[in-house]
DNA sequence: CCCATATAAGATATAATGTATCTTTTACAC
DNA sequence: GTGTAAAAGATACATTATATCTTATATGGG
């Protein structure tokens, strides 16, 4: 399990659906359940297969696919681009908005970070994008390399 | 046309493997001409399809994944991670290596821009990384946004 | 030059990931 | 309760990618 808190991350997800006015209905929940405990990111495929580990009730891919959509919205789930792979946020117990989101990943052993990149490392970033004609870049980065234990062995 | 200089960009290419002591078949500098010509990333089958409508030998895709795979071990050929989509080194006609590799991709227009970020904003992120408990990650960094014409438009 | 070997390419099957669309069910307001 | 909208189910299919086995081509040593 990646948290001790997995059941108050999720009744923290209740309670800001409850505010935004939006339902986490069973099959919602499944989805970000399996996501919260899951040691890794998963792809839809995986979540779906562990849904149905858990319970007896099939959750087809394609309902997960749908669920995923609705969590990244809510931004309890991201989605790692160069992985395919689906991860819950590691602020879903937050109170302020996380719209950074900067990603660590083990080449290795798949282990992945969510960090907060220092203000300094974006606009240094920023300014490199603005003087190539993109002014306004996204701030969802993914950076790959080998986690320190997966290095040293 | 990415370039004027498509065809030294593939001549290049060919001296270089030829310095390398490595083949540049006929199917490779297919593969590679159709993204040097490119405006765009394209997918592995679009590039076969492209390849398909300019000669009369077809070019399976099968193929066209081995001959990338070869591509991008030489350092010709990128992949985009975050886009599963291929496109040209930019400095193919540079003596120098590019191990470093940054992209800046328009979500609207798709277009691709390959920079060099400053040794300083690498080594602030290596900061952030190291802390994190990343000391090794890849300089391939893939920054989605959108360009300054989408933007406007 | 011819053969042996290695590299490249062809061919086929299939896996993995994701989208489109239409129908049915469920929740909720009235 | 009934009507409406949101969610879920079901099916088909598109896209991206890998595995594997066979055939062809290039290259170096006799």
């Amino acid at each position: 399990m990646r948290t001790v808190n997995s059941e108050k991350a999720i009744s923290d997800v209740e309670q800001k659906c409850a505010d935004r006015g939006i339902r986490l209905t069973r099959r919602r929940k499944e989805v970000l359940r399996t996501l919260v405990l899951a040691d890794s990111a998963l792809s839809a495929y995986e979540i779906a297969e562990q849904c149905n580990a858990d319970s007896n009730d099939p959750m087809p891919a394609m309902s997960v696919y749908r669920i995923l959509d609705f969590l990244r919205d809510q931004q309890f789930v991201h989605r790692l681009e160069t992985a395919n792979k689906y991860i819950s946020c590691s602020h879903l117990s937050c109170g302020h908005d996380h719209a950074q989101s900067q990603f660590l990943i083990c080449n290795e052993c798949r282990k992945v970070e969510e960090i907060d990149f220092s203000s300094e490392a974006f606009s240094v970033m920023e300014k490199a994008a603005s003087a190539a004609g993109f002014s306004s870049i996204s701030p969802q980065l993914e950076v790959r390399g080998l986690c320190d234990s997966c290095e040293t062995s």
